[in-house]
DNA sequence: GCCAATCTCTATTGAATTTGTCGAGTTAAG
DNA sequence: CTTAACTCGACAAATTCAATAGAGATTGGC
């Protein structure tokens, strides 16, 4: 299960994705909009920020713009951000590799090896689905409710 | 990540897998084996029980035994019943599907299409892989191994 | 029948994680 | 210089995780 924080992030981010250019949009615009906890939106925004994925400006009229284009942020870097490691077991984690203490081997360790499988058509999705296919198929499934 | 708990489950099995059949193997022996804390493998071996994976003996000459062959246990099954639904959103889970209270719209939520993409991917691997894969592929390596 | 070995079951505990909340900063616009 | 915004660190309640504890039930063997 990914948590709360993590679909807050992602809602977020499709709510920036959609602001005009150059507009920044404040915390609780999003957070009102989304019903997230807006100082709970605040933290993530700040973490979110100081991984390069969001800039901010403060002060009136402030707010906050992705600082790379929609297509550019894929669901997989905002899930590492948030949740930490995709993998589903340490020592298969790319980005925070820890040896599992017990099994000695990984060579030969066979639930690593099935978790492997899975840790890999996992981040084949999450890393191939970005913030833009995101509103892109919102938009996509409004019309098709529309024309219905 | 899964739990420390679900690796412990799937290493316990393994070992049942290898046992004779009609053999018992007792908690002890798994524990001191794997290195598990016996008092929580026997919380664990009882959940299996529990859900129809193992049996047990009582007694002296007791323990524990598979209940279904090896290639009958999936991944996925035990995940399930040691660490909880296998989907990565409550909304996605087949077992214990719960509605998601702020995103209104389940077709239309674009964060659950995502993830259900990844749930199906997870699913696929572990539900294809079993007790028995393990056990075969281990003693393949083991081979390697001693060729190499 | 009794003893010892073994599984069974419930409760408890300590640490970590999750999901927030609070309040005192800092910055920028007007 | 005031006000509206983001910043940052602490705190806290609830839940989950990983064990531990201990009394009970069952069986085999003498």
């Amino acid at each position: 299960m990914i948590t709360q924080k993590a679909k807050y992030a992602l809602r977020a981010l499709t709510v920036l994705a959609e602001a005009e250019d150059g507009e920044p949009i404040m915390i609780s615009d999003i957070a009102s909009q989304q019903k997230i906890p807006k100082k709970f939106l605040e933290q993530i925004l700040l973490d979110l920020k100081h991984h390069g994925m969001v800039e901010s400006r403060r002060g009136k009229q402030g707010g906050y713009l992705l600082l790379k284009p929609a297509h550019a942020i894929t669901f997989g870097e905002v899930l590492r951000v948030i949740d930490g490691p995709i993998a589903p077991l340490p020592c298969l984690s790319l980005t925070a590799y820890r040896r599992c203490e017990d099994c000695d081997g990984e060579q030969s360790c066979e639930i690593r090896h099935v978790f492997a499988r899975v840790a890999e058509a996992t981040r084949k999705v999450l890393f191939s689905t970005t913030i833009a296919d995101a509103i892109a198929n919102r938009r996509g499934a409004e019309v098709t409710r529309l024309l219905a």
